[in-house]
DNA sequence: ACGACTTTGTGCGTCGGTTCACAAAGGGAT
DNA sequence: ATCCCTTTGTGAACCGACGCACAAAGTCGT
C-alpha cells in the first residue's frame, strides 16, 4: 500500500547478496530441470539455507512470491539476475597469466553469468603474444590503454605478491572500482574501490585448525575433561 | 590468576580464526624484515584491520603481550602457527587435475605453512600419469586406496560440479573430515565434516552488485537527485 | 461462494561480532 | 624508588544477522 511504484529497496544487507548467487545458481538448476515454480523451503534446501532466511533474503527484493504457491522460476531468475546486475554484460580483465590466471581464463562459470573475459596482461615476455582460452595475451604496459579501450570495469588480479600493490594502484588510477585479488597480500585502495580477497592458503589454514581441535578433543584434553559435549 | 596452566581458551570465535592467518602473514613478514617487535597498532595496519579488534583476537590465544611495549614479533609468529596447527604437516590431495587443480598444484603458498600437496587424482585417462609440480597423477580408482596410505587429511575438490558430490561422499566414507570445495555445487556432508567453500563466480557477482549499485547512484535516482556527493 | 489448507512475509527475541574507551600493567627516565 | 608515558587487555554499548513462530494472503476443492 505504501510503496507502489519503488519494488525494490536501495540498501540490501551485505550477507544477502552474497547469498543470492547461491539462489540463482539452484533456480537455473530447477529451470534446466523443466521446474516452473518452487517453495522457500525446496529452493531453501537446494541452496543449504534456512527457508527463513531465505524468505527474508528474497523480501529484500520485493514482493515476488506467492502465498500458498511459492515462487516462479523464471520470474525469480530474472529479478534475481537484474538485481545483481547480470543483465547486462561485464567485461573483465585478468592481470597475471600464471597457473592462476590460466585456470581463471578458461573457467567457464565467468562466461555463463555475464561475465566476458575481455583481456589477458602480463609482463612475462615469453607470455606476452600467447594465445590462451581464445584471447591474446597483452603486455602489461598496455594496462591502461586496454582498460580503457575494451571497457573493463572489473580487473582480477592474479599476479605475485610482490607486484600486485603496484598494479593495483595502476588500475585504481584508470577508474576501476572492483577489483577481484587472489594475491595474498593486504591491498590498500581508497574506499571508493572494492575489493574481495580469495585466498587460497587461508581457506587451509582454517581448515587445519578444525581438524586439529577435532584431533585434540579424540586424544582428550591434557589436564581436564572440560566440556565433552 | 584463575587460569595458569591453561593459556588457551577453547572456544576461539571463528571470526577470529578467519583472521588469524592474515595476522601470521603480516608477522612473518616482519620478522623477515628484521622486526622483533611489534605494537596492536602497527600490526592491525599491516593486517589491514582494526586494532582494538586484533587485541581482542590475539587476548583469545592468552596473553601475549607486554604493556608499553608490544608484541615479540617471533613469539606470536609460533603462538599464531601453533594454534592455527601448522607446527605438524598436513597431507593434502587435490581431486581434480584441470586448469585449476594444475594451478593448486603449482602455488606455492601451500608448502611454504605447512601443508603439502601428496596427492593428485584425475578420472581423465589422458591426464593420469602425467608429472605435475614432481607428482605423478593417479587415477581416481586409487581415492581410498591413496587417502590411506599418504596420511591424507584434507581434500581439495578441484573438479566439475557433476562430479563434486559423488567424490565428496567418497572422499568422507574414508574418513577425511576435511574439505575444500572449488566445485560450484552445495556438498550435503554429515555435520562432522568441515566444507570449506571457494567460488570464483559468486565472488565476481557480489562486485559486479556493487558496480551496479555505484552506477546507478552516478546516474541519480529515477525519483529525485539522491545525494549528489 | 465458502472453508480448509498451503506458503509467504515479517515482528521479535537472541546471539555473535565490532568498536569505543579506559583501567591495569609494564618500561624507562630522573 | 617514584613518576610519567606507552600500550595491552577487556567491560560494555552497539549493530547486524539469524531463526522462530505466526498472521496475512492467496489457492484449490467442493
Amino acid at each position: 500500500m505504501m510503496r507502489q511504484s519503488q519494488p525494490r529497496d536501495r540498501g540490501i544487507p551485505e550477507a544477502t547478496v552474497a547469498r543470492l548467487p547461491l539462489y540463482l545458481r539452484a533456480l537455473n538448476g530447477m529451470a534446466e530441470r523443466g521446474i516452473a515454480t518452487v517453495s522457500s523451503e525446496d529452493l531453501a534446501t537446494a541452496a543449504g539455507v534456512n527457508s527463513a532466511k531465505l524468505r527474508k533474503d528474497l523480501s529484500h527484493l520485493g514482493s515476488y512470491g506467492t502465498r500458498g504457491v511459492g515462487y516462479d522460476v523464471e520470474y525469480l531468475v530474472y529479478q534475481i539476475s537484474r538485481e545483481l546486475g547480470l543483465t547486462q554484460d561485464w567485461a573483465v580483465a585478468i592481470v597475471g597469466v600464471g597457473n592462476l590466471g590460466r585456470a581463471l581464463a578458461n573457467y567457464g562459470g565467468f562466461v555463463s553469468r555475464g561475465f566476458r573475459v575481455a583481456a589477458l596482461l602480463d609482463a612475462d615476455p615469453e607470455i606476452v603474444g600467447d594465445d590462451i582460452a581464445g584471447l591474446n595475451v597483452e603486455h602489461i604496459d598496455e594496462l591502461e590503454a586496454v582498460i580503457k579501450r575494451r571497457g573493463v570495469s572489473i580487473v582480477v588480479l592474479a599476479t605475485p605478491a610482490a607486484a600486485a600493490q603496484e598494479l593495483c594502484d595502476r588500475v585504481v588510477a584508470t577508474g576501476v572500482t572492483s577489483i577481484l585479488n587472489f594475491a595474498p597480500v593486504v591491498l590498500s585502495v581508497p574506499d571508493t574501490v572494492d575489493v574481495r580477497k580469495v585466498d587460497l592458503s587461508i581457506e587451509l589454514q582454517i581448515l587445519a585448525f578444525h581438524e586439529q581441535r577435532k584431533a585434540d578433543r579424540m586424544s582428550g584434553g591434557p589436564l581436564m575433561a572440560v566440556d565433552s559435549q
